[in-house]
Parts: structure tokens; sequence; C-alpha cells
DNA sequence: GTCTATACAGGGATAGAC
DNA sequence: GTCTATCCCTGTATAGAC
């Protein structure tokens, strides 16, 4: 299994494509998303911008759709990724959930911006009757890792998946309405984390 | 000023000009913002649905972005006169400023389902720099209306508009992660106002 | 597996007739 | 002001050559 590398397509244009179109194909279709959005997302570009012909996505995603779920699923690990290291610094300088909080907060809204998508993309109404595992796997995932410090802030299971939800959505508004031009990113990177403080004080009784 | 009509454009159609295209046509605009989303408007649609041909909106509208600047704006106006609406009825039965708070989440997150968009549309990016006095002014409306319950929690000013922040983004989010899928309308129509109030609770001192 | 070529659909936008 | 006709662009998707 060679990693995928870029190589010169054309005079000033680099290509990701060597013996895994697929995975290049996927890396184009999550650069385009972070550029024009979910419903910006056409194969015809990725493959353009992959350096190969706008019918050679076919004989890997039979359609746009499956192509979008195997975007969506990569984007989702990736989210996973983030949110698992981001915890596992913040546990090293800090036994308060509050701040594990505040991390999940911060790093979602990162990614968001950055891919100009979020959980919209990784739970796409396009995709939700599609049954795919890897898709439910890595959503699941990241689910769970913003649940653990929630349940650890609110010993009441219910109470704490309210607030895993008050925090979930907070933090995909401050980032959505960013994204609008609302908001700048520098001032929503500090407000998201300090709402996720202020929710998880909130569930704890502490103020 | 004659009312915009509908009246019959062929068996089973129904279109609504009635010397009045332009507000007919975005009524249509709104309607298929509903459908599709922002990015599903379209000129040729709205013109369709109104039973003219495609050509006709360019007598109203320069161009798409000219036409969705209107809608939005439209938009806007519609928000505020439901949130004005629902804040004169809570202040009848309730003098509680958290109340108030409850209300506002739950109009803006009913307005999202219903429109599939909300401050996403009131200030889209494409229209960020259109300097437009008419768009301005509604979404200045809409923000003033929410503001107003939020200095009653605090007396700060400078908290009070972090308060209010944390309940737009807070309800937007409820409603977007709504609009994908990942939670039912039902549930989001309670959870919001529940978390609208806690934000309020946390602000305000009391628990 | 990837190419070229092609069919087809849709939207944005304009010209010129009425 | 609205029509018909038209152009151009972009995207999805397939067929058949290599």
């Amino acid at each position: 299994m060679e990693p995928v590398r870029r190589w010169l397509v054309r005079e000033g244009e680099v290509g990701y494509h060597h013996g895994d179109l697929r995975a290049a194909l996927i890396l184009a279709g999550i650069e385009l998303i972070a550029e024009k959005g979910i419903a910006g997302l056409s194969v015809a570009e990725a493959a353009r911008r992959t350096g190969v012909s706008t019918a050679a996505p076919y004989r890997h995603f039979a359609n746009r759709n499956a192509f979008l779920l195997a975007v969506a699923t990569e984007a989702g690990r990736i989210m996973g990724d983030q949110l698992e290291a981001a915890l596992e610094a913040v546990r090293e300088r800090s036994a308060d959930p509050l701040d594990q909080l505040e991390a999940i907060a911060e790093t979602y809204v990162r990614f968001m911006i950055t891919h100009r998508a979020g959980f919209d993309l990784v739970f796409v109404r396009e995709l939700q009757e599609s049954e795919d595992q890897a898709l439910r796997d890595a959503g699941r995932r990241v689910i769970d890792l913003m649940l653990a410090p929630t349940i650890e802030v609110s010993p009441d299971m219910l109470r704490a998946l309210e607030l895993n939800e008050e925090i979930w959505t907070s933090a995909h508004g401050y980032a959505a309405l960013c994204l609008t031009g609302l908001f700048r990113a520098e001032d929503v990177l500090a407000s998201a984390p300090r709402a996720a403080r202020r929710l998880g004080q909130a569930a704890s009784g502490r103020l």
C-alpha cells in the first residue's frame, strides 16, 4: 500500500493520483467542500483537480452520492482524530471536565471553519438512509468522544445527554454563523468554548 | 396597490402574479428555499412557479444575487414579525424574561425548520458587501428584538450581548442539525427553548 | 483504469419581437 | 413587461476505444 503522492499534471498544476485515485479524489472532495460547501461538491471538479478525466471517478464511485458518502466518512474520521488528540492534550494538563468541554467546542469550531462543514457533513441528509457501516462508525466515534466529558460533569445520564446536545448545537451554531459571515473566526474560537463551559457549569450545578 | 392574488396558470397549477410580479417572485423564492435550501434558489424555477417565462424576472432583478437579496430581505421581515408577535404574546402572560428567551428560541427554531433558513439567509455570505439598507434594517430589527430580553436578564451590557449570541447560536445549531436529519423537529422545539432558559439562568446567576 | 466523446439536464443571462 | 428563442456554462452519467 503506497501512500498518495503529489505529481505534476500540467504546467503549474498538481494532482494527487498515484495508484490510489479513489483516495486522491476523496481528498480533493474534502478540499472542494472546504471552499464551496457541501452543495458545491462536484465529481467533475474533483476529477479535474486530481488530474484525471471527468469519467475516471465513475470507476470508483457509482454516482455523486456514493462519492459524497466516501468524503463524509473520511471527514468523520478526521474529526474523530482531532477530537481525540485535543482531549488527550487537555487531559495531560487538567483533570477538570469543563476544560474538556472547552476543548471539544474549540476543536469542533476549528474543524468546521477549516472544512466549511461538520456534523452536517457526517450526518448529511442525502445519506441518512444509506446504512453505510463505515460512516455510521465514524459518526458514532465522534459522538462517543464528545459524550465522555459530559458524563463526568453530570452523573445523571439523561442530563449528560442533554448537555452533550447543548454543546454540539452551540458549537455548531457559532461555527455556522461564522461561515455565513456574521461572526469572525477569532471571536468564535473564543466564544464557543466559553459557552460550552457555561453550559457545563449549569449542568453541574456549579456557577 | 393591489394585493398579490393567486390565479390559474394551467390545469392544476397555480401562479401568484397579478400586477406585482416582483412580489410574487419573492414569495416563490421563499418557498423554493424552504424546499431546497438557499443553494437551491433559482431564478428560472421561481419564474416557472409564478407562471411566467424564465426571462421575465430579469425585468425586476438584475441577476440572481439581486433576487437573493430581495428574498433575504423579505425573510428577515417575516422573521422580525414572528419574533415580535411571539414576544408580545409571552409578555401578556409572564413578566419573567427567561420566558421571553424561551419564546425567542422556539420562534427562531420554528422559523428555520419551516423555511429551511434563518440567520444564514438574512446575513447571507454572498450579500455581505451589498450595503443594502432594507436588508440591514430587517437584520437590525431582528437583532434588537432578540436583545431586549437578554438585557433584562443581565444588566451588564457586555454580558447581555454574550448571552444574546449564546442563545442565537444555540437555537441556530439545534435547527440546523434538525434540518440535516440529526434531530427530529418535535425534539428540537423542546430542547432549544430549554437550552435558552438555561443559558439565561447561567447569565443571571440564578440556577 | 483511464481516456475521449457524447447525450442530457439545468440554470444564468441576453436579444429582439410584441 | 412579458414573450420566445438562443447561447453558454457546468454538472451527471454512459459508451466504447486503448
